[in-house]
DNA sequence: TTTCATCTAAATCTTTAGGTTTAGATAAAA
DNA sequence: TTTTATCTAAACCTAAAGATTTAGATGAAA
């Protein structure tokens, strides 16, 4: 196993946990490697992100306890500061969505307190040398949340079991359209379309038609809705 | 290395290159393994969804051509087949981006062409036990792209760095704006809130002002953007 | 108690929005 | 060639939206 052996400091580390019985322990089993050092603990998350201010460690080992999961906000807190600290999340919950969610605040391993202590030095090792650390069993857990999550979440709205009424619009409906959701008037839409106002009006309530609104706002929230997206676009100067 | 020993059918493997050569090389190395038979070679995503359809192999092998990019495309359409068909990329390109995408479409597994044969059973156990196979190069860029992705594309619609206008509103003139973000008329906020529609122009005119607009459709875009969302909702019966 | 914010609402007005019908021009399709 | 779809636009109308001013009621804050 290679280890930052080059003739370089240490790596400053902080721990952050609210027992102070785990921080010290975990403190001396990183201290026992000629790699790192704990510099500090806190115990919680504000003191934790002075600290960090502070000492701008290079490593920030961080308990979250789960039913609380302000341990979350506190990573993402973090990494607003601009420092280059690295997080390692440390913890005893494998929850898929607590993975997740650490990791997409950036966390840059995430290791279970049950694992033995060399998984945790072998995060510090992999995570200073600028790597991720997610040992399999979490990566996986992480996966299947993220495609079920991407799969759930970012549903296309185009089509959402419902019939896209966007579809029976014409280009120019389109066009008309497009500019409705950037709030032009009639007037505007006539302007920039070079027409007489009073054929925009027929575009619109053709539009209103076809999908089956009654005004405006409607026609443009149900635009919005089913993520109408203008196929070219008229450049306004 | 445990192998799935137990007495079962071999895996059925379908392998997708566009490449023959490819696909024959990548066939005969999958073939020396007990545990996995390939069943079939598909040229392009149209013959391999519809063998898929026709064999519901237990895993597909999948090359990505990086330059035209449909190859995650047709992970996507795989998914939706609703077969248990699982999927591992094998390509020549350790493209983050493609990674992230792949990866969100619903692949369990990624491998390098430039990786070493034993990768790619490696892959394939991992894989057919049910798990996510990343390779650690592999995860690291994966997160790096998705990190950054969170942080550009999911930005907090309520702090873009703009003032948000929405906090200067009333609760009472926030009740009217989500009324009209459901398409409302003057009219229809008057009997909703039961007041009169004169009282509903006044607030909506309030409205106008804090949000620097001049329409009830750019209100509610401005609404939309900002990511208004009502803090307590008014049933309508 | 006086000030201030908020909600209410009237009166009066202008400007948009929207409905309806009719119709000319064009180009593609049958 | 005759439909058919699309874009254009007029005339004429009603309804809705929006601007502006004024003002009463309330309750909290100073």
């Amino acid at each position: 196993m290679r280890r930052t052996v080059d003739f370089k400091r240490k790596q400053k580390v902080i721990v952050v946990d609210d027992k102070y019985e785990h921080a010290s322990g975990v403190r001396e089993l990183v201290n026992l490697e000629n790699d790192y050092e704990v510099i500090a603990n806190a115990g919680n998350a504000n003191v934790a992100i002075s600290l960090i201010k502070k000492y701008q460690p290079d490593i920030v080992l961080m308990d979250i306890n789960m039913p609380e999961m302000d341990g979350v906000n506190a990573i993402a807190e973090i990494q607003k500061l601009g420092v280059k600290t690295r997080i390692i999340v440390l913890t005893a919950y494998d929850d898929a969505d607590l993975i997740y969610r650490a990791m997409k605040v950036g966390a840059c391993g995430y290791v279970l307190k049950t694992m033995v202590s060399a998984q945790l030095i072998k995060a510090l090792d992999e995570v200073s040398m600028g790597k991720i650390y997610l040992p399999n069993v979490l990566c996986s857990k992480f996966f299947e949340y993220f495609q079920e999550f991407e799969k759930n979440g970012n549903v296309n709205k185009e089509d959402d079991g419902e019939e896209n009424l966007l579809h029976y619009l014409t280009n120019r409906e389109e066009e008309v359209l497009s500019l409705l959701l950037e709030g032009a008037t009639y007037k505007d839409v006539a302007r920039e379309l070079f027409i007489s106002e009073t054929t925009v009006k027929t575009h619109v309530n053709n539009i209103f038609q076809k999908l089956q609104v009654k005004e405006k706002t409607q026609a443009v929230l149900y635009a919005i809705n089913k993520g109408f997206k203008p196929k070219a676009k008229k450049i306004a100067v």
